[in-house]
DNA sequence: TTGGAATGTCAACAACACTGACGTATTGTC
DNA sequence: GACAATACGTCAGTGTTGTTGACATTCCAA
């Protein structure tokens, strides 16, 4: 059952409503879906989805990363992960590197077609969230952070915390 | 291109560079698969999806909403909303009645079963957006709410903003 | 050398989205 | 009353993205 007990705890924690709960629920919802829609746009365009987008984020964001590491990233199965690399690979938009010290693992670079792909979602994407941040302002965009970055796995959060070393 | 002048607008405008807007978008992302982890696992066990959730959400925030107005918050084609519906409805969660004004709408309910099943989903979901309330604070709850709010599409925020009417 | 780890591939399947087309009932308008 | 528009449902086909399961290959390490 629902907990309001809160409300009772004192004036400070009236943010912890069931109603403001459920409210930050509906903005998260409505909000992914527009952090979304633009990078769609232009994937669909190029008969791409979201998957190749966070491939293509993401190797761009740790070149050289692993199969395996890009696995744990994107929580998927190596499997639904392949189907998107082989198509990226085919189409020259990512290549695989047999690794030197481990000849099993398989690195993974954006070319340079691949890089223009990255930066043309990139943009669109990071027009709409500077857009968003402009309008916060700076202590909305660091409280924006601080709830995202709690709202995260641990596990995930391990990961983020680990892109995060590139600062 | 990227665009870093904002860096040298002032020590204000620093939240607005590439890498700050690239690790926002990086929480982003990460964040929502926390978000929807808890109540993916409830649904999968009842062999429902994300799909179900959201209607049954909705319909839960707006008893006796029409199916356009549900087609409108959820950004679907009515074939993949009725496909949903269909099931809901056949399983028992989901009443929906023909509207007594204009006879050509259908007004959608949840029954007990479908009230149960949205609380079951709601207090898992809940839980962990307060858990992540709790440890930011209100100030950064303030800020993530404004930060999500300017980051909808107009047209999600007409909707976001409807159902905000019932605080 | 044997076991395990990393990777890749094949096949089947399901959820969820899409387009396009069609049908029905109802409503509003000329 | 005729006609267009609206609301809803449905059928058929397609595509992306995820899943499980099975199996092969390559390589490292004990």
């Amino acid at each position: 059952m629902r907990d309001n007990r809160n409300e009772m705890r004192g004036p400070n924690l009236l943010f912890l409503t069931d109603e403001q709960l459920r409210k930050g629920i509906e903005a998260m919802f409505f909000a992914y879906r527009g952090f979304t829609a633009d990078p769609d746009r232009v994937l669909s365009e190029k008969g791409y989805g979201r998957a190749h987008h966070r491939a293509v984020h993401f190797i761009h964001r740790s070149p050289g990363t692993t199969v395996n590491n890009l696995l744990g990233i994107l929580g998927v199965t190596k499997q639904s992960l392949n189907r998107v690399l082989r198509s990226l690979i085919d189409d020259g938009l990512v290549e695989s590197k047999v690794g030197t010290q481990d000849k099993r693992e398989r690195h993974l670079y954006l070319t340079p077609a691949g890089h223009a792909l990255e930066t043309e979602l990139s943009e669109v994407q990071t027009a709409r969230v500077r857009s968003a941040y402009r309008a916060a302002g700076p202590e909305a965009v660091q409280g924006f952070r601080t709830v995202l970055e709690a709202m995260m796995d641990t596990e995930m959060r391990r990961y983020f915390d680990k892109l995060k070393e590139t600062e």
